[in-house]
DNA sequence: TCGGGATTTGACCCGATGGTCGAAAACGCG
DNA sequence: CGCGTTTTCGACCATCGGGTCAAATCCCGA
């Protein structure tokens, strides 16, 4: 159920199994409740084991949210990765947004986490930022700045370009009540962005 | 050089001196911290007072939390409050998107402790979201309706036009360390988003 | 200057929480 | 089945952290 991959060899049925259902419970509380605010017996509880079985499988608080921020970001980046540079460049954008607005929508609990991260400064994760994230940011900019220089897109700055898809997918995930309780009932936010977000970045993208 | 209005009448120079200092203090903490990850001696050193002291002028933790989201609340809305039916459609979203980008320059601890009860699921303003916040958004929303009926903008769904206005400014202040850290050195984040943004809703209100 | 209220704080309380330990129970394989 | 290994957990521990209290100190108007 959950993203990360525990999937690791050498492990015997039941070591995957409940490191499965640890991470998943963490997942949960950690992203509900942020890492301070989370504990081990709630985390425990939701995942149908005793505080000190789980720690049989998890050193430690730290490693559970480790482990989970590890498979995280990987997984996170998934949809930017599949950009191809030699697709046609609109479709290819438009497919992205709507890959990380699925993503919003299909796991949620890993989107705030991820917030949450962020917004304690991402201490835990910073050195991903700067290396993979990066690296990879940096890459895909110069193909959609080598689209713009073609005439394929609009000139914009491809980072910011990067970031408003960004911020505007994982919005639905992050702020989640508060798009409902403004949007009141007889809504689906979801479906409802699906379409806007279409318009928007259309409009912004034609040359 | 807190938003919150501390300045309460039929209080002395020192109460007022003290409130102020704990709950700026309070709003470092607590948006960096989260609420649980808060301590109250982070607080009340932060503030530059004992912890006995500080509960002196705050029953507890919980109290100067509340005071600072009370505040909060209405001082964020300011920006979109202003926004006339009367004046020039696109200047008048135009003014309120810059506005709020400028709020999360200004002011990102409040985004941050905006964002952080949000993740939890808001349990502590949701009254307010269904209530007041409801109330303003569904009032400009109509607002921006009109405009488009009348053909001075797009015809865009006005709530999610809202949305996206708070998810592309909040963007820059919560998740101000990826922004930086994808960014590189060298850069002024809020210069080049107030540019970016600018083109964005410009293309996309255009009819 | 003095008295009384406002302010400050050291010492303390206690429930919550992360983590440990040793022993019991369950597993699985030859 | 027998036995070494893996898994499970009740009881416990130490620290953290929110909050209390009584006593001291400060402040200010009469």
């Amino acid at each position: 159920m959950t993203i990360a991959d525990t999937n690791r060899k050498g492990a015997t049925r039941i070591q995957r199994r409940n490191r499965e259902a640890i991470l998943d419970a963490a997942l949960g509380v950690f992203s509900a409740q942020g890492f301070r605010g989370a504990t081990l017996d709630q985390i425990a509880e939701h995942a149908g084991l005793s505080k000190p079985n789980m720690l049989y499988y998890f050193a430690s608080k730290e490693a559970i949210h480790e482990a989970l921020l590890a498979g995280l970001l990987d997984t996170w980046l998934d949809p930017l990765r599949a950009l191809d540079p030699k697709g046609e460049p609109v479709a290819e954008i438009m497919a992205y947004v709507h890959r990380k607005l699925e993503m919003s929508r299909l796991y949620p609990r890993e989107s705030r986490l991820f917030a949450n991260e962020m917004l304690q400064g991402a201490p835990r994760i910073m050195a991903a930022l700067t290396g993979d994230l990066k690296a990879l940011v940096d890459e895909k900019a110069a193909v959609l700045q080598d689209w713009a220089r073609q005439g394929h897109i609009a000139d914009l700055p491809p980072h910011h370009l990067i970031f408003s898809i960004w911020a505007l997918t994982q919005h639905y995930a992050d702020f989640d009540v508060q798009v409902r309780a403004v949007l009141g009932e007889g809504h689906d936010p979801y479906a409802e962005a699906d379409s806007f977000l279409d318009t928007l970045f259309r409009k912004l993208l034609a040359p």
